[in-house]
Formats: structure tokens, sequence, C-alpha cells
DNA sequence: ACCTGCTATGTAATCGATTACACCGAAGCA
DNA sequence: TGCTTCGGTGTAATCGATTACATAGCAGGT
């Protein structure tokens, strides 16, 4: 009575047929007769049989899974893109499994069961701090990888990214044009090349404006909305403000504004505040955030279907790069200085 | 020159042992003599071998992950949950997949994919909404399973939730504390047993607090961000307004809240908000939003462990409930009528 | 000298599905 | 009638690692 769970042989001796023939008719219905097929099924329901997917993927070669690793999805910003990757993906029969990287990293080997080509059949990186010798060390049995957001500075793999660089310029312009000469800006942690894009676009438009470019209105943060809170304390206790401030993150724009309301100060009023990701909450804080809106879901759509054309071999073996333009969403955290 | 992925064969070769004197150094490092061991490990550098999950995963019949169903990661509430299942999974050797099961839901053959035991060795399901006669149908193929936060009514499946009902009844007690004597409830959509039991508890709080149950001030919602902001029109439509508003989740009381001060509404001189769930956002909110909290962290973490002790074949095979209590955060988002 | 027990290793079966190859019979064609 | 073609099916090899079982070698006890 403890008979184990039916194999393919078990539904092959129900239904009076090879078991060839019971893998034909699950996974190319044409290849049998109609009356077979039809006894086939049959005695996988009489069996109860279902397949082996550990099984299938060793013989066929391949998990038909895609594996996205995020560097934190306590940060809402990567909801949309992963749905813009599921939307890809499933159409296209492909799984999407979901891996929190939590930074700071856990050990080597840990990080490298997900990377192995024998989990996934592909993978999407949305962490840009992987350690890059540990993806070149393991290339040999990295699937096919496409980053997405972030990337890694000096490696070339395939990415899809937006203008960072252009997202700053214009937010600083934005911050210009409504009359602001003392502009600061709350940025991500260093080591992030999305800082590093986005501190450069920012100088440059500074210098582009003739404005200056005053090092202590430069505030270190980590993207969370507890750093834009800590960011207002340090500004808080800066001799002289800037009257405008660009947040590299919509979430640090929010804690940012936030913990200056704890002390009396009102945004736009007592300064401007320009975010960055366009994220839902944006849209709902108070005062609504003006910010730079990404097309979340089409990065996530892009980067899937350009993975699953290289899983799949067709589309170029070359790496490439796909941008995407980024625009300004005028809102009220961002006003005239009085 | 094409050699493909060398295997364990080849490293036995290289190494001049067996494959099975290979597979012991790897993963049963005791076993093999100190001079084998290091000649193993040796031509495992020269041959750039790394293992076959998947056949190591078919053999073994298991696969060392475990897989949690996410009704939508856009939530920031799941993040914390997943935090605490990772941190007991991964030192139990557990690689942790999320799937964001994206309701409505896709057909059920690509959920199932999901469910199935030859993908995981354990399920952790935050999503009750998954049809119950699919779980009950597949129950042989399923592996062992835990629902965390939400559960399926009449299903006997082992879970780990918090005091929805206390909870709700809280936030109404708090409320009528303050001299509200008008109180609404924004609640989550109806098919959720969270909406359910948190309506029970509302209404339970009102009837011993002999205040009246007035339906129109029972606004349905679906705990995002948006279906507040909708609650907030329709309560503005209401001829008599309740003063005292409890919402089944903090992104629905600052969605609410948001919509209301488009209109010039201020929270709380004009009416009180109490959340629900105590997100990061809620605290960084303008005005910062009184809720009740969950230990989020804690209950992933008890799901995890609950999981795999049943993976492991420990603990009993009963089916078990873990029941946590909640309490209440006050902030600013709830004063006394004016 | 012989038996016992233990360590280190090899041999080969096994997990379950897929698929290359072979084969059979019926239909089509000359 | 004889030959070809082809749809449908079975046989058996295969994917790559694990592990039950067998065995060789060596130390220790009597």
């Amino acid at each position: 009575m403890d008979k184990k769970t039916p194999n393919i042989q078990d539904v092959a001796r129900v239904a009076g047929v090879s078991s060839a023939t019971v893998s034909r008719a699950i996974s190319n219905p044409s290849m049998v007769s109609d009356a077979t097929r039809e006894a086939v099924f049959e005695a996988i329901a009489k069996t109860g049989y279902h397949i082996n997917i550990m099984a299938r993927n060793l013989r066929r070669q391949r998990t038909g899974a895609i594996v996205v690793l995020v560097p934190n999805l306590g940060n809402p910003f990567f909801s949309l893109i992963l749905a813009g990757i599921e939307q890809v993906a499933a159409p296209a029969g492909f799984s999407v499994l979901i891996v929190d990287t939590r930074q700071p990293h856990a050990d080597e080997n840990q990080i490298f069961t997900y990377l192995h080509n024998t989990r996934a059949d592909g993978l999407i990186i949305l962490d840009g701090t992987l350690p890059q010798d540990l993806l070149e060390r393991r290339a040999a049995v990295l699937p096919p990888v496409v980053f997405a957001c972030e990337w890694i500075e000096g490696s070339d793999f395939s990415r899809v990214v937006i203008d960072n660089s252009a997202g700053a310029a214009i937010a600083v312009r934005h911050l210009h044009e409504l009359g602001h000469r003392h502009i600061g800006h709350v940025m991500g942690p260093m080591a992030n090349v999305l800082t590093k894009t986005r501190l450069h676009g920012t100088r440059a438009a500074l210098e582009e404006l003739g404005l200056p470019f005053v090092p202590e209105w430069f505030l270190t943060g980590d993207f969370s909305l507890q750093s834009g809170a800590e960011a207002a304390r340090r500004w808080l206790a800066l001799e002289k403000r800037p009257t405008g401030v660009f947040c590299a993150s919509d979430q640090m724009a929010c804690g940012f504004i936030s913990e200056l309301s704890k002390v009396g100060f009102s945004v736009p009023r007592d300064v401007s505040v320009v975010g960055f990701d366009d994220i839902e909450i944006g849209r709902h804080f108070i005062p609504a955030l003006t910010t730079i809106h990404q097309p979340r879901r089409k990065i996530g759509a892009k980067a899937a279907a350009m993975l699953i054309d290289r899983i799949n071999g067709e589309g170029s073996v070359a790496v490439s790069e796909e941008k995407f333009a980024v625009r300004l969403v005028m809102r009220q955290s961002a006003a005239p200085p009085l």
C-alpha cells in the first residue's frame, strides 16, 4: 500500500504502452495516435502521475526557469521591473524565480548557488554589487546573463539601463529653472554605479548652469527611507543650506522630507526636493513628489526579452546595451524658492 | 577542443580515482583520505568542474530550495517576512526562491509548476487566494506546506498568523478612547481572509463599545495605495462621515490620507486614521501613521522554522497554528476629534 | 598464524524522463 | 507483385551524481 509516487514506467504499464510513448504523449502529443494518447491520459489520471521535473531537467539540460537577483526586495522600486520580466517570461514558457541577494552579501558559495547554470536557464541581475571576480571566475558555468538597472563597471554583460546621468541633469535643471541657485544632492552608496552616474550627471549640470559644486551639500545615503531621514539631519546641521535638493531615490526623498517636517520645516516652502524613480508612494506622499520617471515595466520586459533571445540562441552573441530615456514628473515637492 | 562542461567522471579520470570517491570528497570529505581528497580538489580545479545541481537533485530526491509564494511583491509589507524566512532558511542550508503569484492568477497549470514537489523541498504560501481545490487535488505531489499571514479557510495546512481580529479591535478601541463615536473601516478585498477576520474584529469592537455599525462607512479596497485613495473619494461623498477610520493596511491609510489632502482635508484634524501592518513608510509618512504593528520578521522566521522541521521529518505531522500578538503604535494620524 | 574490525576505495545500480535508432505494418506507386 | 514511404511504437542509451554493496589492505588481539 505504501506505493511511492508513480513514474512514467508505471503509467506505461497501466496504459499498456512503452514509457517512450507516454513521454511523447505528454510533451509532443502529435506524435502518437489518438487512441494511444487517450489511453495514456487515462492511465495518468488513474495512477495520479505527475512528471518529475528534476528528471526532465537533467535529461533536457534546461530548467525552464529564469532567476532574477534583486539587491533588496524591501525597495518597492523593483516590483514593476519584476512585473515586466514576468510579463515576457511567462508567455515564453519560463518560470520566474526571484532571489533577494540581501546586501551585505552572504558568502561567495551561497551566492554562487544561484548563479549556477543548472539552477536556471538564464539570469537577470539587478544587483550591481556582486563581486566581479566571482562572475568572471565562474563564467564557464554561468548561464546567459542580462543586467538591468544596475551593472558592473568594466564587465561586459548585456544590460538594460536608463540614462542616469541625463536623469540627474534633468532634475538639477528643473531646480535651476525654478530659481534655485544652491543645489545639493542626496546620493546612494558610493560603491553603487547608479550613485556614480547620477553624481556625474548632477555635477555636469551644475557646471553647465554655472552653479557652484559645494561638497558639503552632497550627502551619502543608501537609497532607503531611513538614510533619507539621516541626510535630512545632516542637512539641518549645515551652516549654509542649499534651497534645492536632488535625491537619488524617491525613498530617500520621502525620508528626507519626513524628517524635516518633524522639526517644523515644510517642503517645498523651506526647501525643494526632487526624487528619482517615480515609485508609487511618491504620487501619494504629502507633498506629492516631483521626480524623475523610469519606465520600469519596460526595462524588465526588455531585459527578459533579451535574455530569452540569448537562451534560445537567437540574437547576436555580442554584448549589447539598451538605454531608456527618463522624464521629469512635476508634482508638489519642488517650487520656486521664497 | 569543444569539450563540454566536465562532469564527475572527468574529474575522477584526472585525479586517478573513481567517480564515487570524487563524490565523497565533495559531499562527505571525512570519508576520504587526506591525500586522495587533495588530489580530487586539484583535479576539480584543473578541469574547472562544477557540480550539476539537476543531477544531484534527481538522485537525492531533494532540491535544497524553499519556494515562497507571494501575492504581490509590490506591497512592501512582504519584504520583512521574506527577510525572516531567509534568516532561518539560509543557515539550515536552504535556498529561498520567491515567486510572485500576481493576482488575478494565471492558469492553474502555471501555478502548479511552482507547487510541485520536484521543484522545491517545501513551500511557504503567503497568498490565501490560491484555488483550494487545486491544492487538494494535487495534495499527493505537494511538498510540505506552511501558510503565513494569509491562509485558506477550511483547508488544513499549518500556518503562522497574527491575531487579526484582536488587531482590528485594538484599532477601533483606540479611536474610541480618543473620543471618536463614528468609526468607519477601509477593508481589503472581500475574498481575502484577512479582510474577513479584520472586519469581524472591527464589528465586535464596535458592538462591545456600543457604537453603531454603519454599512456605508465600510469601504472596500484591495490593500493598495490606489485603493486607499479611491476609498477617500467615496468617504468624501458620504452624507454623514465617520470621524475615525480604521484602514486594513498602511498602504491604504497612506492613499486615503493623501487623497484627502488634495481637497484640503487634513489628518488628524478632519479625520483620524489608524492603519495596519506598521510598514516602514508609515513612520515616514506625513502625518506619521498610527497603526497596528505586526512582528513580520518573526512571522517569516517561524514559518521557515516550521517548514524546515517538517521537511526534515522532525516535529509532529499534525497541522499546527502559531498565532502572534499585535500591538498599537501611536503616532500622529489619530487624535481626538475637534 | 588466524580472525576481527575498520578505513579507503571501486563497481554498478539507481533516480525518472527523453530521444536516437530500429522496426513493423499499411498505404502508395509502378 | 514488389518496392518505397511513413506514421506509430518499442528498445535501450543517456543525462550526472549518489550510494548500497563488495573488497582490499592493514592494524590489533589472542
